[in-house]
DNA sequence: ACATATTCCTACCAAAAGAGTAGGATTTGT
DNA sequence: ACAAATCCTACTCTTTTGGTAGGAATATGT
C-alpha cells in the first residue's frame, strides 16, 4: 500500500476543511465528528499538515484551524508527499534521488523511476479544488464512463 | 511502498529468466547466485509465479524453470499483481471492486481511483521485453532526457 | 541402485510499519 | 476562574515485511 491511513485521513481533514472552514477557524473535532474519524489519530495528522505550512491554527476557545491557501492552489502531491514523507512505490526510489549500489546496472530501474513519474504526474495534476468540485474527468480521465470522449481539456 | 521485495524480485526472477534461459531450465540456484539474492526467499517467491502459471518448472537433477511465453506476452501489471496481490494504491480500491460503506458518498475515492488507473494503465502498457531491451522512451516516457520528444510512438 | 541436484512444502521468527490510545501541558476567549 | 481548544510526548497492539530452517519428493547421471 502506497497511501496509509495517515495521508488518506490527512487529505479527508483538507477536504473538510475547504468545504466547512471559509474564514474562520475549524475546531479539530467538528472535523473528527463530520469525517466519523478518531479526533486523538488525527490529532497527530493535522499536525503535520500545520507544521507543513498547509494550515493555520488558533489555540484556545474558538480556535481551531483553517486552510492557508485558496483549495486551487494545493496540489494532492504535496498533501500526500508532506504526510507519508515518500510516495514511491519501492524502496529503490528516493525522494532525494538517493538510490542503492547497483542503480547504475539495474535493469528494472528505470520501471520503478517511470512508474514513480507517473504517479507524480497524476497526483501534481489534481488539486484540492478539483475534489471537492467532484471534477470526474480530470480525476478519473478516459476511465469516466460518464464524462463522454476524454479531451484533455477542463 | 505499494510494491514490497517480494514484488521486486519477481520481476528480477522473470528478466533473469528472460535474458539467461532460453529454452532450458535454469536452477534457481544459478538466478539467486546471479542477482544476488537469497535462494531461500526467491524459493517462495519463485513458487508464486510457478503456480500462477508463469513459468514452467522442472525437478530433479538439471532441473530448474524457464518462463511459459515469450517475454514481449508477459505485462508487467500481471507479473505484479501475481506476486504482491493487489497494487492498490489505498485499501479502500479493492481488485474485486469492494469497497468501503461509505464509497456512494466519499469525495476522495474518485482519486483513489484514478490513481488506481493511472498505476494500472502505465504497468499495463509495459511487458518484460520493453525491460530486457531497455526501452527507455517505453519505459521514462516523456520524463526521458535521452530520448528526444515524446511522440507516443516506439 | 545410488548419490546428487534440484524443486516443493510447512513452519517459524525478528524487525518495522501501521493504526491508533492515553494523559497531560499550554493557550485563549468569556 | 473556567472551559474549550491546540500542542506534545509516550505508549501499545496488530499486521506486514523480509526473511530462515528443515526436510520431503523427484529426476538424472553414473
Amino acid at each position: 500500500m502506497m497511501v496509509s491511513t495517515k495521508g488518506r485521513y490527512a487529505l479527508t481533514v483538507m477536504v473538510d476543511l475547504a468545504r466547512n472552514g471559509g474564514d474562520g477557524f475549524v475546531s479539530l473535532a467538528d472535523i473528527a465528528e463530520r469525517e466519523n474519524l478518531s479526533m486523538k489519530y488525527l490529532e497527530s495528522i493535522i499536525s503535520i499538515l500545520n507544521k507543513g505550512g498547509m494550515l493555520n491554527s488558533l489555540r484556545g476557545k474558538n480556535g481551531g484551524y483553517r486552510l492557508a491557501r485558496e483549495p486551487k492552489d494545493y496540489t494532492i502531491n504535496e498533501i500526500l508527499l508532506l504526510t507519508e514523507g515518500t510516495l514511491a512505490p519501492v524502496n529503490c526510489i528516493m525522494q532525494d534521488g538517493v538510490q542503492c549500489d547497483k542503480a547504475a546496472t539495474c535493469s528494472t530501474l528505470p520501471l520503478w523511476a517511470g512508474l514513480d513519474k507517473a504517479i507524480e504526474n497524476y497526483l501534481s495534476a489534481i488539486t484540492l479544488e478539483d475534489i471537492i468540485e467532484g471534477n470526474r474527468k480530470k480525476l478519473l480521465g478516459d476511465y469516466c464512463e460518464s464524462c463522454g470522449p476524454a479531451d484533455n481539456g477542463n
